[in-house]
RNA sequence: GCACCUGUAGCUCAGCUGGAUAGAGCGCUGCCCUCCGAAGGCAGAGGCCCAAGGUUCGAAUCCUUGCAGGUGCGCCA
């Protein structure tokens, strides 16, 4: 249940029995008419701006239509006061038994508690990592994993059919220089001596697929041209790259629904028809590109190319799609594949880059409208850099100092759960800070900290009223005696329980999971000012334990933030802990 | 030169399809914390929401222009 959805029904039907009683004339537009929390809470509960956005419309004073429409809400027994305000806004006061029903709801729902649907049970495809094959995940793309990951769950639990999908870019140069470079550690294995130079990838974790490479094919490629050997081991070595990253992401716990090769898409006539598309929309044709201004490359000549004329869908300017020597640009398959992705049903699709791929996306979202026709809106999110530092001090990252941060030295350092919450501490668009020490660290400035503390305080007063006697399972807890609950400081944390479906909704909708991360510190803090209450005023205490029905109210209250920090933390990929160690 | 992202308290950052007196953590100030649920708690000070125009009943939020920082810009992917 949503209690501002449900509210809102209710304003709307007061405003319909106004038309119908003359009071409004008819054919007026709801859809601009908003039920929100107030900013200040000394306003209400919720807050209706009907009146101010009706005013014009219907020809009335907004005062005028706040006062009738107050007049109706009143009549509700769900509203216990309804007051006009400053311009025009309504404000309500809700029963303290809307917040008990909430609570009820949240015990009896458990995991689903909040879910939606939003997306109607439309199919979205969610694409995100995509790193090249040619080496172990990075800081990085841990963040464009997890923040992929938890927008994948997020569009879950709003009601969308999700499909996780990891695009390998094995088609390109940077896979036959990582074939060059497991040629070498091959070599090295059969005991000959090798030099790494510029432009080959000189790291360790190479070491093991030349070892295994001779064990596979023995001296086979020894001294023998890359005409020979090339194609081979390329395949052999992208296959181990993809293993290590998958190791990877299973460390972070991500599982992808689909790994979608780019070399999978030649031979295949995929690009070709995807470029026929375009062209049969008159996209295609081939020029000259103005030479870029102010940065202009060395060697900058004009070169008559096969352009696509993405400015039609928004571009800044047309693109190439071959190369001078004919050989398709990196941008064709990448066409051909979304080209793929709207075959394949999806209704909408939403891509993850890091910060590094922006000027990319105009490109692509003129690709993919030219190729739906404008039916399948592609959203890109872009992930900014994360800045690593230990101690409070930056740490620079070095490819070549051998400093070289990867997602297994994060997620073995501070685990999983730490790592994917603290990378959702910030929007996607900002830089992130990630200080090694102070994830760790057990205090309230810490999010991931304060938000499992919460959790397993809740636990303990759980195992606490077991040992004490106390039923408290659910079934139990929803059927207790919540009228009890009539503290100001109950009925605060009940009512941003309340918040946390319409929460997920408005993060649902923006694409920004770290909205929940947001909230569940927010929560938390709620919970455990009401526990610190409990030290000064032993009556707020959860577990009276000469009092089973009223500890088991109050015990209600607290299980119905885990339920919802549980939710919240599953979204996000976070394990719950149940007991702080 | 152009495009995209960012600009909110001393610092790091939230801010809901535009809503009322703009929030949090840290830092700062004051009080509380021998025990009874303190890996602390309560309260307070602190703002020209980068600037200037515009749209609107109403703008941190939308539009235009400018300033500052970051990222990127044909034969790399």
């Amino acid at each position: 249940m949503n209690l501002f959805t449900d509210i809102r029904v209710l304003v709307i039907d007061s405003l319909k029995a106004m038309q119908d009683a003359g009071e409004l004339p008819a054919g007026l537009d709801f859809g601009h008419v908003a039920v929100e929390p107030p900013r200040d809470p000394a306003h209400g509960d919720m807050a209706t701006n009907a009146a101010m956005v009706l005013a014009k419309p219907a020809g009335r004073k907004p005062r005028d239509i706040a006062e009738a429409l107050s007049t109706r809400l009143s009549g509700d027994a769900r509203v216990s006061e309804a007051s006009v305000a400053g311009p025009g806004f309504l404000n309500l006061r809700l029963a303290d038994a809307e917040w008990h029903r909430v609570l009820r709801a949240a015990l009896h729902q458990r995991a689903d508690f909040g879910r939606s649907d939003l997306g109607g049970g439309r199919g979205v495809n969610v694409e995100y990592v995509s790193a090249n094959p040619t080496g172990p995940l990075h800081v990085g793309h841990t963040r464009g994993a997890v923040f992929g990951d938890a927008l994948a769950s997020l569009l879950d639990f709003v009601g969308y059919d999700v499909t996780r999908e990891y695009y390998i870019n094995d088609g390109g140069v940077q896979v036959d220089v990582l074939a060059r470079s497991v040629y070498l550690r091959y070599l090295e294995a059969h005991g000959q001596a090798v030099a790494f130079e510029d432009g080959t990838y000189p790291g360790d974790y190479l070491v093991p697929v030349g070892q295994a490479l001779k064990e596979e094919v023995g001296d086979a490629y020894v001294g023998q041209p890359e005409a020979v050997w090339l194609a081979e081991v390329r395949d052999f070595a992208t296959d181990r790259m993809m293993r290590l990253i998958r190791e990877d992401l299973a460390a972070l716990g991500v599982t992808m629904d689909y790994f979608y090769s780019e070399k999978s898409l030649y031979g295949t006539g995929l690009i070709e028809e995807a470029i026929r598309a375009l062209d049969e929309k008159g996209l295609i044709y081939e020029g000259v590109l103005e030479p870029p201004k102010g940065k202009k490359p060395e060697d900058w000549e004009p070169r008559e190319q096969t352009l696509f004329r993405s400015t039609e869908h928004g571009d800044d300017v047309d693109r190439p799609i071959r190369k001078s020597d004919g050989s398709w640009t990196y941008f064709a398959p990448d066409i051909a594949y979304h080209y793929n992705k709207i075959s394949r049903g999806f209704d909408e699709l939403i891509d993850v880059f890091g910060a590094d791929h922006g000027g990319y996306v105009k490109r692509m979202k003129a690709a993919v409208s030219a190729l739906s026709d404008d039916r399948v809106p592609l959203d890109i999110k872009l992930t900014q850099l994360v800045k690593l530092y230990k101690d409070g001090k930056p740490f620079k990252m070095s490819k070549r100092a051998g400093t070289f941060v990867t997602m297994r030295d994060v997620v073995d350092q501070v685990g999983a759960d730490v790592t994917r919450f603290v990378m959702l501490t910030r929007k996607n668009d900002a830089p992130l800070d990630f200080d090694f020490d102070k994830v760790l660290e057990q205090s309230k400035e810490n999010p991931v900290f304060y938000v499992q503390y919460a959790n397993a305080r809740v636990h303990s007063v759980l195992r606490k009223a077991r040992e004490a006697g106390i039923e408290v399972d659910d079934a139990v807890l929803g059927a207790a005696e919540l009228s009890r609950l009539t503290h100001d400081m109950q009925i605060t944390v009940a009512k941003k329980v309340a918040e946390w479906p319409r929460l997920v909704e408005i993060a649902g909708r923006t694409h920004e999971p770290h909205r929940i991360a947001f909230y569940l510190y927010d929560l938390a803090s709620e919970l455990h000012a009401l526990w610190n209450r409990g030290n000064d005023e032993p009556a707020l205490r959860f577990l009276q334990e000469d009092d089973a029905a009223a500890s088991q109210a109050k015990i209600a209250l607290a299980r119905a933030v885990t339920v919802v920090i549980s939710a919240g933390l599953g979204i996000l990929g976070v394990t719950p802990v149940e007991e702080m160690r």
